[in-house]
Formats: C-alpha cells, structure tokens, sequence
DNA sequence: AAAAATTGATTGACTGTTCAATCAGAATAT
DNA sequence: ATATTCTGATTGAACAGTCAATCAATTTTT
C-alpha cells in the first residue's frame, strides 16, 4: 500500500507521535526523580517508575532502551535544569561584576533547583560516579562552564578592587565548595533549612573576600 | 591460652576468640569500603565483599547478621575515623583559638580522610540517607559534634577580634560547607586534587573572615 | 576438641528485559 | 461518510538472571 508516497514525505511516520513521546518520556524521568529521591538510587526499579507515572510495568523500555539510559537521562535533565537557572540569574543582573557574581553563587539556592528531591538525585548520582564514568562526564560538562564563568568574573572583580591576596582559581573554586557544601546541608538536614539564612551566609562570605564591593553590614547583638 | 575456660562464665563461646573475630569484621568492613569505592553501593554485593577479603562468601553472614548491618558498621566506622581525625587536630594544635579554627577545618583535608575511597564511600550513603534514616542517625551525631565545636571556636575569635559583624553559628556553617564542598571537589576531580592548593584556599577565607588573626599574605603576580 | 573458615548447593525473592496481544487514532480506500 | 488498514502506544505476563541468606558437610586453625 504506497502510503509514504505523496505529500508524507520522507520521514513520513519517523517523528510519528513526537508530541506524546515526548511527553511520557518527561513523565517517566519526573517520576525517576521523585522515586530516587524517596527511596534512593539503588532501589529505584523500574517498576515504581512506571507506578509512579501511573503506566504500565513494561512501558519504560518503551520509551527507554535500557534502565542505565533512563537514569543518564534523568541525570542530564537535571543538570541542564540546573545550568539554565544560574545562567539566566547572570544574564538578568545588573551590567555591575559584583551583582553578576552574587547571581552566580546565588542562583544554587533558587528555589528551582535547591530542593531535597533534586539535591538527593544530584548526590545518588555523585555516589556512584566514581564507577560510572557517563555520569561525571554529564556532570563536568556543566561544572566546567560553571567554574569558567566563575573565574572569570572573580578575576574581574580583583582587578577591578585590587584584590591582589587573592587567586583567581583558588577563590572561584572556594564559593564552589561553599555553594556546594550548602547544598550537602540542605540534603542532609532533616527539612528544616533557612534559605534566607544561607543567602546571607553566602553574601557574607563575598563581603569578607570583596569589602569594596560588598557592604558589610554590622549585625545587631540580637 | 586461657580463653574461654574460667573466667569467661556463661556467655562461654559466645564470645570465644574475640580476637580474631574482631579482625575479621575490620576486613570485611575494609573490603566494603573499596567496594562500594570502586562499584558504587547498589552493585556491591556480599559475594564483593567476601572477595575482596579473600575469604570465603559463606563468611559474611556469619560475621553480620545482614548486609544493611554490614553497611552500617561501614558508615559508622569511616564516621568514627573522620571523628577522631579531627578532634585529635583540634587537641594538638596551639591553645590558641585561631590554631584550633585552623586545625578543625584543615581537618578535612587531612590524608587519612580526604581520599577518594573514603570520599565515594560518604556520599554513597548520602545519596540513600534520606530512604535510610539510620544513616542519617549515625552521621549526625558526628556532624553535630563537630558543628558545635566549630561554632565555639567561632564565637571565641569573634569576641578575640570585635568581627561584629558575623554570625557565629552561619559562619561556621559556611566553613563547614566549605570544606564538605572541597570534599565533593576531591570525590569529582579525576584524580588531580591539589591538597596544598586546598589548603591554602581555606586559609584564605579564613584570613578574609578573620583578619586580625590571619595574616593575608600578598600573591606573587605569578 | 572446639572454634573458625571453606565449599557447594539451594531457596526465595526481586528485577530488568522481552514479547505477543491489544488498543486508539489517524490515514487510506471504497 | 463508512469501512478498512496501518502504526505507534500500551499492557500484562513470562523469562532469565542475580543476589542475600541459609544450611550441611568438610577442612583448617588454635
């Protein structure tokens, strides 16, 4: 039955139903999320993923060829989440390097992306990374970018304060670990973390490295 | 050899050669640890572990009652170590309050804990901590401790020095987030991990916070 | 002789994957 | 328009493999 001849054109049926595909596939990496998160990563199985998503047990190797790529997906939708909040937050600050510095460190504890469901899938992944190469690879990708723009804008900030104690690489590595540390806390916390408590702590940080940029604010003895 | 007859009394062989069983259980522990090291926490099996001590896989069992018990003696061991590590630090360093700051956060760098092996074998149970409350349990009791003893110290150099304007309790929570963040630094990098480099990256923010007790050392343009 | 360790086998539960059958919706043909 | 055909999406069952745990018989160590 000469279907694909005429108007079908050459793909014809080969993006068929992009859209629902498309759409399970997005709801099958939400509920991998939510089960690692709950359960952690070595007793996600593919069944409570698809329970989860409320579809059938033999779904998910419909849509994913095996359960390692479902979970590399998931990993790389995280992460790419992640890369567009901080990337965003220094496109929208102000033209100043200081302003543009504080988004970037900021921007880890945006609401978006620093929540225990994504912090546990991050550090699931971190826990196994030393064994799977595929997920550091994800990972470094956008830490490398991450850590450029970073650097970038402390050197800038150093020249522009005449920070001269301080190292270019040395300090941007440092508000990583902070950032990243802060993170940890809010993973390992049992729930109750300040968020408002931890930006300032942030900020307080940058004011101590960079006094003629940042204020530093006398405290009240409360 | 008077091991069980005599004094030992009713528990008779119950504890027989507490000895040698103690060594055993060390080397299962030690074998889990470069397990979970090298393959992750969901691919280490008993049938590892028992290998990798070079003992026979019939063994495990009878040393632990169950893998999760084997699994937590894992975590609270390494807890245990990193425990003593930095308390010892803290005990050997000057009287000096700033010493002893030094010493409690250069800790984490110290060889004995700061190696990838123990590092993957950390946050393979973070990554299941929140599934896992009694990972949880064990971690906190040290974190709790050391957080304590961070913000003393951090309160005695605030009042040594009139930095009125940090908090004590954020700010040791920032020094701790910077060095668990070091941390995720060292279990990421392929390897290439410059503990001096570290080291003196600590110091610097220490010498920001703190600058009436740490001398800010002028870089070199290099 | 008693404790510790080994070996091999076995059980039961669980999991990832495959697969035949069915469904739903749209395209095609009548 | 109606019937037919096709195809991707979905289901549920079955399969094959793995692993933790247990056990009995045996050997080694102390």
């Amino acid at each position: 039955m000469e279907r694909e001849t005429g108007k079908s054109g050459p793909k014809a049926n080969g993006g068929a139903n992009t859209a629902i595909r498309e759409r399970r596939r997005q709801q099958l990496i939400e509920s991998t999320i939510s089960s690692i998160a709950k359960r952690g990563l070595s007793d996600t199985t593919m069944g409570d993923v698809a329970k989860g998503a409320k579809l059938s047990h033999g779904i998910v190797n419909f849509h994913f060829k095996s359960k390692d790529q479902l979970l590399v997906e998931t990993l790389r939708t995280v992460t790419e989440e992640y890369r567009s909040v901080w990337a965003r937050a220094v496109d929208k600050a102000g033209p100043g390097v200081a302003g543009k510095l504080a988004a970037l460190y900021l921007a880890d504890l945006d609401p978006a992306v620093c929540t225990r469901k994504k912090l546990a899938v991050w550090h699931a992944f971190y826990g196994e990374a030393k064994s799977r190469p595929i997920y550091r690879e994800i990972c470094d990708a956008s830490d490398q970018e991450r850590m450029d723009a970073g650097v970038d804008l402390v050197r800038r900030i150093i020249a522009e304060g005449g920070y001269r104690h301080l190292d270019p690489e040395a300090t941007a590595l440092g508000l990583d670990a902070l950032t990243d540390g802060i993170w940890l806390q809010v993973l390992l916390s049992a729930g109750k973390f300040d968020r408002e408590g931890a930006r300032q702590t942030v900020r307080t940080f940058l004011a101590c490295l960079f006094p003629e940029h940042f204020p530093l604010v006398e405290r009240n003895a409360a």
